[in-house]
DNA sequence: ATGAGTGCAAATAGTTTGCAAGCTG
DNA sequence: CAGCTTGCAAACTATTTGCACTCAT
């Protein structure tokens, strides 16, 4: 449980990133929400204005480069990141009402991966979210 | 053959929407596309500029409404629409270099309504775009 | 000490809105 | 001819960049 920040942490250290106190601001945000947020959420989310708005962006690109969070798009086409994927590969359900958002566990990667494959293409990545209005909202 | 765009524009007639120049000169543009494309791609694609930016964005917008486009997200957040899914809905497999689509027929669409229906969701949607780097540009 | 990281201001990209004028049904 | 559509200008939102300063290593 506690590990999924000092998990974070590490792979920074591996990446040669360094460790600042908006960083863990941050990640802990993103841990506490266990859901996908926004640079603005994520921003919005912490505690005394840990650090600009910018720094969230940015810190956020880093993560996502160095793999420690991956990265989603919503309907609207705003970036949202997601941390604690790193053995569980998974994707989301979210509310268009009130933005609550349940994890699913069904991902066609492996399939996708194939078809790839066979058109001869590399470095995949794929972005997959599902929007819904939930039963408290409809 | 033809009948996409012949399609799309009696649609169009029975959602009671109107069959001008401009949509149908935008609707052309995806037909020949075939692949997704942003509002900003499709009015680019236009001869003659034959519309006004702002007039591709409201129509692909009031598309989508009636069903006629499907709508996705590129990895950086812009909006892609889709002509052509009718009868077939699918995915794409795009290339960060060149742009290159390649059409994929997976779906997870069935597997996601269960489990939307176990949390109780309505009204499903979903985004799914794959990206990679294609055998040209690697 | 040295370069990665940060904050602030300003620039961009993509998209949306307000309003008067134009065209479809 | 009524009202959906369009064009143009301007507003907006999400995100990025330039630059001087600061702090982790």
């Amino acid at each position: 449980m506690t590990s999924l920040i000092d998990e974070a942490i590490a792979r920074l250290r591996e990446k040669g990133l360094r460790i600042t106190d908006q960083r863990k601001s941050i990640l802990r945000a993103l841990a506490e929400a266990e859901a996908p947020m926004s640079a603005e959420e994520a921003h919005a989310a912490l505690v005394n204005e840990a650090c600009d708005l910018v720094t969230a962006y940015r810190c956020l690109d880093q993560f996502e480069k160095a793999k420690i969070v991956e990265l989603g798009v919503r309907e609207n086409g705003t970036k949202v990141y997601c941390l604690g994927h790193g053995q569980g590969h998974h994707h989301h359900l979210t509310c268009r009402g009130c933005g609550k958002t349940e994890r699913i566990d069904i991902c066609m990667g492996k399939e996708l991966n194939e078809i790839a494959a066979h058109f001869g293409f590399v470095e995949l990545s794929h972005v997959m979210e599902a929007f819904g209005v939930c039963p408290k909202c409809k």
